[in-house]
DNA sequence: ACATCGATCTACT
DNA sequence: GTAGATCGATGTA
């Protein structure tokens, strides 16, 4: 079965079903040190009218992308050091946002463990700053269209089973709303159970 | 201008 | 379990 990039359609759904249905999807780098990929296996919603949302006070020249087309990538940098990376959701100007929390490593394992200096599979992905840090993404692929570029989500048709829904890590702000998702099956993989 | 703090990770106790 | 790294966005004056 061929593998096919998600189309724009899935991203204007509902956000909280984006989140849930892109677990297993693949995301995929295509960087000039060779291509890296891993499955999606966590993720978390963020709403337009959430305050932990950066896009609930409206539009800055930080959050502008979650404005934008759905389908895009918004990666911003956070704590001095990292990038996290998220899918952007719902029709133009309404700012929802899926944030990829963490991936099964696939292709170019090798690059991963150069990029973050660590050997062990699980070190390489399990958290937003890590996995964009095994797969190369910065600032540069802020904005990118996940239907055009180096960088998209395919669908080979996992069947990833049962979800667990849990609050979302690392935000004082609404932090008990339980917009975190991961597959049971996958666990071992997640930035925490 | 200045102070605060964050959708994190690592190393150390 | 908790401190420290480090910088840009944001809020207050």
């Amino acid at each position: 079965m061929p593998l096919e990039k998600l189309p724009r359609e899935f991203y204007m759904q509902d956000t909280i079903q984006v989140a849930r249905e892109c677990l297993g999807k693949i995301l995929v780098h295509e960087t000039g040190e060779g291509v890296v990929s891993g499955r999606i296996i966590e993720t978390e919603a963020y709403l337009h009218d959430d305050p932990a949302c950066h896009a609930s006070r409206g539009m800055t020249q930080r959050n502008c992308v979650m404005f934008g087309e759905p389908g895009h990538a918004y990666v911003y940098f956070t704590y001095g050091f990292h990038h996290c990376m998220n899918l952007v959701t719902q029709p133009k100007g309404t700012a929802e946002a899926v944030l990829i929390r963490a991936l099964e490593p696939i292709d170019g394992i090798e690059l991963m463990m150069r990029n973050r200096e660590k050997t062990r599979p699980q070190d390489l992905c399990s958290g937003p700053g890590k996995l964009t840090q095994a797969l190369g993404i910065g600032h540069a692929l802020n904005g990118e269209d996940l239907l055009g570029g180096t960088l998209y989500v395919l669908d080979d048709h996992t069947d990833v089973g049962q979800i667990v829904t849990r609050p979302r890590i690392g935000i004082k702000l609404a932090a008990h709303e339980p917009w975190r998702f991961y597959p049971l099956d996958y666990q071992g993989w997640v930035s925490k159970v």
